[in-house]
DNA sequence: ATAGATTATTGGAACGTTCCAACTTTTAGT
DNA sequence: ACTAAAAGTTGGAACGTTCCAATAATCTAT
């Protein structure tokens, strides 16, 4: 089926050259825009190079001293829609920046986690994008820098550290959800979803702060941690509905959370809403068509995404330059639910 | 903040020969784990490249004549989460066997997908796994083939030709569904979403099917093409119940699309199951805790996904090996809305 | 016309690996 | 002890590019 043809041999610049009866100096030259060679050679160059069916080679470029062109990108839960509008938004910036994305799933594995870093160092890429998994030592910021990759931390932070960074405000966006449903007179607000992390407790503080700045006592009952999937939302729901709490609210660790929590309301007959609100986190695609349509704090995911790129490209660029911090600014987004 | 300590002069497999007081040729046999060299002499060659912290250098060795470990993915809709679900089984996978993932996204742009199938070409990808773009001209399958690049194509076909697919079969899904909605005693079933493409051609020839075996009567009107996400599902429940067609069901193209469809006959009160049946396509994880969960037809996504990276694989193992059609069968998953 | 400056082109070494052919050392058989 | 075979090791060319230093061609000003 398959007898490379061209895979054999492919064509060097070495016979770019002799088809235009130049030098493989010239012809290197040519094909990386010089102005250095005159008008009418450069024609000629272009005109064998395509006539042969050259391919440039990358790697022997690369060998030589120039910068790989492959970006690794390491995310831990694409399940998650909200990661995968990162990654698009990611993938879409740096393209456009002429890189090639090394994409990696870790699944929250560490293991797994270092296994791809290593790869993508032998792979010499030209920077690292990475969202922790879970339980990452601190540590590794350091042995990344210790290669000499520039590296870009996104939406999970590891801590206090000399790294650039792009995430969201959390605190503040569960703060101004929370803040919301008090205004609405709320005053039995549950915290549903999210395990141990920096972005749980982020966003746990933002849900304390919200109820200390109304005088509302915090109920360490009211706040059940689960998975951060559908299925995490779903249980926490269903827990809080049956232990009559008397919540009449909750606010989500994320949206996908929502959503699971919309359907242990549903099967109970309750709606969103009208029976109780609910606020998810992130805004993702999925939340404005879900049933009923879904209030939320929004955090622009895709744009989150790009920003998230720019950060490390200009790291790239400006290796010197002062630690990059940048922190999305949540909006609440009203829709049916709260 | 970053000096690029060890990225300046990295350490090299000569480095290492002199350490170990062998030859540069030793050791690069040693790192290749081959079984000429002696145990004693491997071990203290593996001791001095630990010693010296080296990391082998890829494209130098790809350079001389070695396979790439890359692997070009293409994907066109990432925002939907059945591609997502495929995705992490294909990298997965492809992890798996060694490889690293290129990933990109065309968001079903030709011109796109022209230009990252180039650069994953300049990379030296070692084979590439592509979704097509809505519109891909057939004559990509010469053009890549003539590259001598081992391709798999996946959930899309690109019609009659002789290269390696892996999807699933659509006709018998949306038959298997249509024909339940039949047997419950609907005869007023409507088809929602998908657009002009092989697998929409592919998934109403099986709703056609199922009618024509029951000898329902196809009505036209009863088909409403719209693009493949929510919003898609949501306008085109929303013209349905708009113009009265008397219809009492409907299976979707996909399963965002009834999710859509969902938030649409919530906005009106009506509950999917009770009041209206609906029925997805693909068995996303999303569709168990959707409100209410969702009968779906389910061709499990990332199990596909582990599939198709195994077409090529196999492929890339065996380059005269025959032709291979891989097709997911699918069952009805019957949860609460059919 | 010619030196001097400017512009255009080029040969060759280097990047870090692999692999062959050649070489050296060890082992086995007599 | 000697040879033949086997086992272990190695130098060097090659992969396709880049880039420096050097050369060749052209132009400018006298």
């Amino acid at each position: 089926m398959n007898d490379n043809p061209s895979r054999s041999r492919a064509i060097t610049i070495v016979e770019v050259a002799a088809e235009a009866h130049v030098s493989k100096s010239t012809v290197s030259l040519v094909l990386k825009g010089s102005p250095l060679i005159k008008g009418d050679t450069a024609e000629r160059v272009r005109a064998a190079a395509v006539k042969l069916g050259y391919v440039y080679n990358r790697r022997a470029g690369e060998l030589r001293g120039n910068a790989s062109n492959a970006i690794g990108v390491i995310i831990n839960d694409l399940m998650n829609p909200f990661f995968a509008e990162i990654l698009v938004g990611i993938e879409r910036k740096l393209v456009e920046a002429g890189y090639v994305v090394l994409m990696a799933h870790t699944n929250e594995s560490v293991e797994m986690q270092t296994k791809v870093l290593m790869s993508m160092r032998e792979q010499n890429a030209a920077g690292i994008m990475l969202c922790p998994a879970l339980n990452t030592p601190r540590t590794l910021l350091k042995t990344i820098e210790s290669w000499g990759i520039p590296l870009a931390v996104f939406v999970r932070n590891l801590g206090p550290g000399n790294y650039d960074f792009a995430g969201s405000d959390n605190e503040r966006g569960v703060s101004l959800a929370t803040t919301h449903l008090l205004n609405a007179g709320h005053t039995k607000i549950a915290f549903l979803g999210g395990q141990k992390g920096v972005v749980q407790s982020q966003r746990l503080s933002g849900y304390k702060a919200a109820l200390a700045k109304k005088l509302v006592a915090f109920n360490p009952d009211l706040v059940l941690p689960a998975k951060p999937n559908r299925q995490g939302g779903y249980d926490s729901m269903s827990t809080l509905l049956g232990q009559k709490t008397g919540a009449t609210a909750a606010v989500c660790y994320n949206d996908i959370v929502a959503f699971g929590a919309l359907s242990a309301l549903g099967e109970r007959g309750l709606r969103a809403g009208p029976d109780f609100a609910l606020i998810g986190f992130d805004n993702v695609l999925d939340s404005s068509h879900s049933n009923p349509p879904l209030s939320t704090v929004d955090i622009r995911p895709s744009e989150l995404g790009e920003q998230c790129a720019q950060v490390l490209l200009h790291r790239m660029k400006n290796p010197h330059a002062e630690r990059q911090l940048y922190l999305a600014k949540p909006s609440l987004l009203l829709r049916q639910t709260g």
